[in-house]
DNA sequence: CTGGACACGTGAACC
DNA sequence: TGGTTCACGTGTCCA
C-alpha cells in the first residue's frame, strides 16, 4: 500500500518440486518482479540505481542461501518437515549422529586391530592393511579447533577446503 | 522514510560473541523495536492487531531459524566464514566428508572382521565383540527413507521442538 | 478464518 | 567508498 506493488506472483512456495530448481530455471523472480516493476523506471534515476543495486544484491544473496539450504536438505536423509528451520535442525541431529557413529566405529576398529596384533604379533600388517588406518588421523573432524579465535583461520580453512574438494 | 522508523540499533552483526545469545538475553529486539514503535499505538486498532500478530510471528520465526543456524555452526568444526550461506555450505561439505569417512571405516571394519574370521574360524566372537557391529545396522543414516511422504510426521517434529526449546 | 511459512524491498552497519 | 550482509516489517499464500 505504501510501497510499490510488488506482486511477484510467486507461484508455489519456497521450493517448487523440491529438488528441481537448483541453479537452472530461476527465471521467475528475474522476469516477474524486476523487469516489470522496477529496473530504473518510475523512479528518479539518481537513487534508483543504488536502490536497484541493493535490491539485486539482496535478491542474489537470498537465492544463494536458499540454494545452500536446499542442498543441505538433499544431503541429509530423513527430513522431518519441509521447513527451513526444520531442515537445519535435522542437519544438526544428523551431524551429531554421524559424529557419534564415527567415534563408535573408530573404537571398534581400534579394538579389532589391537586384538589382531595381540593374537599375531609378528605379522606383516603393513603389506595387507589398506592404508586407511593412517589416513584417519588427518581427517577434519578429529582436530576440534578451540572455537575461540575467529581470526587467522581463513588461510588454513581455505587450503583445507581446496585440498579436500 | 515510508515505513515507521524501526531503528532497532542492533549493535553488531548477526551474532554478538558468536555463542552467547542462544536463548537468553534476547531483550534487544523486544525492548527497542517492539514496545517503543509498534505494539498497538499510533495505528488504528483494527489493522494494528493483525499486523502486530504477523510481525511478532515473523520475528519469532526469524529468531528460530537464526538459532538453528547458530547451532549448526557450532556443530560443524570448521567454519570458513561467519556467513549464513557459508555456514550451510560448510555443513554440507562436513556432512559429505563424514559420510565418506563412515563408508571407509565400515569397509575397513568388514575387512578386519572377515580376515579375523578367516584366520580363526571357530572363535567365540559373540562374547568378545562389544555389540557395536549389530547396532550399526539400526542407525538413522542407513535407512534412507523414500523422501516422498511429508505427512504424518508433524506430531513427531512438534513434540521434539517443544522438548528442546 | 486463523496461524505459519515464505519472498520481497529497504535502510542500516560493517569492511 | 562500494560491496556485502543483515534484520526488519509487510503482503501473500496455504493448510
Amino acid at each position: 500500500m505504501e510501497t510499490i506493488e510488488n506482486i511477484a506472483g510467486y507461484q508455489n512456495y519456497w521450493e517448487t518440486t523440491s529438488v528441481l530448481w537448483n541453479d537452472e530455471l530461476n527465471s521467475w523472480a528475474m522476469d516477474q518482479a524486476s523487469t516489470q516493476c522496477y529496473d530504473s523506471s518510475l523512479l528518479d534515476g539518481a537513487a534508483s540505481t543504488i536502490a536497484s543495486k541493493n535490491m539485486d544484491s539482496e535478491r542474489k544473496r537470498r537465492k544463494k542461501l536458499n540454494d545452500k539450504l536446499l542442498a543441505l536438505r538433499e544431503a541429509v536423509p530423513k527430513i522431518s518437515k519441509l521447513d527451513k528451520a526444520s531442515t537445519v535442525k535435522d542437519a544438526i541431529e544428523y551431524i551429531q549422529d554421524l559424529q557419534e557413529q564415527e567415534r563408535t566405529l573408530q573404537a571398534e576398529i581400534m579394538e579389532l586391530e589391537s586384538e589382531r596384533l595381540k593374537k599375531d604379533p609378528g605379522y606383516d600388517f603393513e603389506q595387507e592393511l589398506p592404508v586407511l588406518l593412517r589416513s584417519k588421523r588427518t581427517r577434519s573432524d578429529q582436530i576440534y579447533y578451540p572455537m575461540s579465535y575467529p581470526i587467522e583461520v581463513h588461510e588454513v580453512s581455505y587450503s583445507f577446503c581446496t585440498g579436500v574438494t
